[in-house]
DNA sequence: TTAATATTGTTCATAGTGTTAACTAAATAT
DNA sequence: ATATTTAGTTAACACTATGAACAATATTAA
């Protein structure tokens, strides 16, 4: 009795395994065509736009500080910079209380796009949540806070 | 009084879509880091363990099909099997009823990459739903379902 | 049956994302 | 004053991916 329980619940759970990661997968999968569409509606590499995101609310940033919320080596920062300021959406200047530090900071250009960006995707998310209703939203919202706790968790374990 | 909830309801709306996109964000993230694990760890790129994951359940797959599957152009299948083939995991043979076609399948040693990683894979979603108790797995599984069918139909309204 | 068309897979050129190591210049600590 | 640390850049490399041109084979139509 007993034992048919446990192979009961032992078989929900592969089942629960499989349903789980197929569905993650999907997610995950509308997320990157969703980074797709991003490229291609605003003409800029996405790891462009990642950075140009990070912009709003701060006036200057360095390419270490950069590289930190972007979680890249400082190189790349250089990179994706050399590319955002060879289209005018940023500039660099010499920090003049530290002459190693860059400052960082967009163009008027550069600002519009971020801001047109920042709106582009509160919109989808705000559709995403215009999908549910009141109950649902909150419930999606915290449920996904327990699986990204989870999620943290589990890589703790991992590492 | 209705303009004020209006007003209330407009703050909480703001509000989720702000926290709905951070979680999704930060979800996302924690799926690229265990990427970076499993190619680590089973030191293949993940192109290639992507191609792998493919098989079991299959015993020959063709470019044109782990193309579709993959979700990317054929010519990239051809260098992802090159180096599967080169690092002996796969073969490819030509199709004896069209000579167009290569069947390819995996080795012996590509089977039994391909196992180990699905039990990897098995085993992190399996410890994903053990941080959880029963009414909770079945909370999230459900709540990711309503969230990928709203992704998707947002993504309807997009293209 | 031959000629035109379509399909399968490969090669090549190109672009984007990312790393590490070596380096320059500037600031700090000894 | 010298040694060390820090900030950013450069260069070499690896991985992911695309599209166009191409060769070989199949299929369709004349």
């Amino acid at each position: 009795m007993n034992n048919i329980n446990n192979e009961t619940n032992g078989d929900l759970l592969n089942y629960q395994t499989m349903r789980l990661k197929d569905i993650i997968a999907e997610i995950v999968q509308c997320c990157d065509d969703r980074k797709l569409y991003e490229s291609q509606k605003f003409g800029l590499p996405y790891s462009e736009l990642k950075c140009l995101m990070l912009f709003p609310g701060e006036r200057y940033l360095t390419v270490k500080g950069i590289a930190e919320k972007l979680q890249v080596a400082k190189s790349r920062v250089t990179k994706i910079l050399d590319c955002l300021i060879g289209k005018r959406f940023a500039v660099r200047i010499v920090d003049p209380t530290d002459a190693r530090v860059k400052l960082i900071s967009l163009t008027p250009k550069g600002k519009q796009k971020a801001e047109e960006l920042e709106n582009f995707q509160r919109q989808i998310h705000g559709n995403l949540l215009l999908q549910m209703n009141n109950q649902e939203r909150k419930n999606v919202i915290s449920q996904l806070e327990l699986l990204r706790t989870a999620m943290e968790a589990v890589k703790e374990q991992m590492v």
